[in-house]
DNA sequence: GGGATCGCTGCAAACGCTTGCAACAATTTG
DNA sequence: CAAATTGTTGCAAGCGTTTGCAGCGATCCC
């Protein structure tokens, strides 16, 4: 009934002669110490003496070994690793926002691992996915349904979202959209137009909403006129189509365009140029939001309002550091205002 | 010298308590199984009986038992993670190559840990990192010296390479930029374009110099001029900033410009039309690499190569895959064509 | 000088899973 | 009908870490 004789599993297999990994062990025989005093060695802050530490390190040095973290994981239940859900949409017409994020996490040694939500129907497979990998946590820069969001708070995964409306008891980051809507629409006014047309995102998209939603009240209160309205998505050939919709049913009567993000703003500012003849900004203003660098080019220079990714990603970076290994945290929701780009200075 | 009466080490803490994640040991409990039979129930292909295995399916679902992956990966050494060096350009000028790849990586399963190279200085930092992780593969779609290639490779972590140059021993898949560049150029001297202005990338960037090496040789071959040379790097400014300091030193007798990629041929086409007040294309062609979007784009409307991302990624997973478990493949290399896109057709 | 304190160290039990092996029952075969 | 085969199962030994605990010598205090 004992194991005497039997051979190590992983003892030089068929094939391919794959290499043992360099273990603590290796490292633990080489230094004479035990496994233990490997450990400690790399942990910061352990017990153990200085100069055992260095005598083991230097030992592990030479060997090559490096702690496996895999094994880290499941014995200490941290994997320093978050999960990053992007809603396809966001990294196409924002990709900033993951460079930033996983920028601001690997300043304190975390990794970023990517979940691509291409379609809603994948939220399940994806949220089963994060649960199997241990990950210390989650940003979601995309809509969860509140079944799988309660999988997620039932495993205690904390949760964040990022540019998302806040839902309750999860903390979030976001730009403050309505803030930057009032504030392209002051902009705007401030610039001498007073009759707008609008290019909005689909009804469901949160971020463009809440921008239109600023950028209404704002006009309404200083008393800007919506000639034009259209519903878009956030691509640029919808604000292509907004344009060249409205010059079908014959109004063109607007002196300024605001859409609910850049890629429309452009579609629309090239519309109006490419198609329509007009002069912008002589004739028309054109702005949208983001900031995304095509607004900056010489063809463009359109208004925009950007969001200041690297703020939102430290504090992302922030509260996820609070919140792992205590998951009770109260659900803050912490909101940048955007910053004007005022742009519109170039001619086309 | 017996460990009687040892409290358990993760017994209620204090302060938050912490539940209990699930193992497979309750679900054995609950479905009056072993955990070997629990194991085998969640690898598809092992030997259990199909009424026994749906048995404990049921039961892990009502209870909302997934595996850990984590400790999955320590007992079998494979992690399903793949980790995927971006050097900071490639993603901001081409974000869809991040893309692509996390995409066809997840049809087979496998998630993409992210690693983001800013700066040469970090690579020693990355490698180490992805040694820890036990990451069954390296996509590297950035520059990694010989000396961490070999840390890599005595590891046994397949390497892959995108869009680099062939390292010897390791596998790559790449977009044959150096026919793109040809391609090109035919594409602009049959539209009748004999005298040439190059805007180069960086010395020491392979994509670049193999785009413009093709171009050079196509226009030797058939002919045509090159009469003004800029060294860039890939970002729009440069792009304005060639077509200016030609302006200066008085060279404006071109009549096609070819830029190492999309961002700076969109430079150069505002530069000459926004500073100089030419027609773009009555007066000069512009063209570039990538077909970024902004090339469909209106306002722009410039010839491109596009690099067919999804099938390179679909190959990179096709390696990755037979390479993972198997590290002593040969080193392949896949080349793909890139795809014209005509362009120049709007005036503006 | 004796007890309390302190800093290090190693032992061995986790962490949550996989898997070779042997045992066993149910078949199949001669 | 005995023997050989086959398909399922559980046992227990891994995988490579971390960490509570006890042991131990050295230092401290009175």
């Amino acid at each position: 009934m004992s194991a005497v004789g039997r051979r190590p599993r992983h003892a030089g297999a068929s094939g391919a002669k794959e290499k043992r990994r360099l273990t603590s062990q290796d490292v633990a025989r080489v230094a004479g110490v035990s496994t233990s005093a490997v450990s400690r060695a790399f942990t910061p802050g352990a017990s153990v003496a200085p100069a055992k530490r260095a005598h083991i390190l230097r030992a592990a040095r030479e060997l090559g070994y490096r702690p496996n973290v895999m094994a880290r994981a499941v014995a200490t239940r941290r994997s320093n690793v978050v999960g990053l859900i992007l809603f396809n949409e966001t990294n196409r017409h924002h990709p900033g926002v993951l460079l930033g994020l996983s920028r601001a996490f690997s300043t304190i040694g975390i990794r970023v691992m990517l979940f691509l939500l291409e379609d809603m129907s994948e939220i399940g497979a994806i949220t089963d996915h994060i649960l199997s990998y241990q990950l210390d946590g989650v940003v979601a820069a995309a809509p969860i349904p509140q079944e799988h969001l309660d999988h997620l708070a039932e495993a205690q995964v904390p949760l964040l979202f990022y540019n998302r409306p806040g839902v309750d008891g999860f903390a979030s980051v976001s730009c403050d959209h309505h803030a930057s809507g009032m504030l392209i629409a002051r902009h705007v006014l401030a610039s001498g137009a007073r009759r707008f047309a609008l290019i909005r995102s689909y009804a469901q998209a949160f971020v463009g909403n809440e921008r239109m939603r600023g950028v209404e009240e704002e006009l309404a209160r200083v008393g800007g006129q919506v000639v034009a309205d259209y519903r878009g998505d956030f691509d640029y050939d919808r604000g292509v189509a907004a344009v060249l919709d409205w010059a079908r049913r014959d109004i063109t009567d607007y002196d300024a365009v605001i859409a609910a993000n850049d890629m429309m703003a452009i579609g629309a500012k090239d519309a109006l140029v490419h198609k329509l003849g007009k002069r912008v900004p002589a004739d028309v203003m054109v702005a949208g939001f983001d900031g995304v660098e095509a607004t900056r080019w010489l063809s463009h220079d359109i208004a925009s309002v950007d969001q200041p990714i690297e703020h939102m990603a430290k504090a992302a970076v922030e509260m996820m550091a609070l919140r792992i290994g205590n998951s009770v945290l109260p659900a803050e929701r912490r909101l940048f205002p955007g910053r004007l780009q005022p742009g519109g200075l170039a001619d086309i």
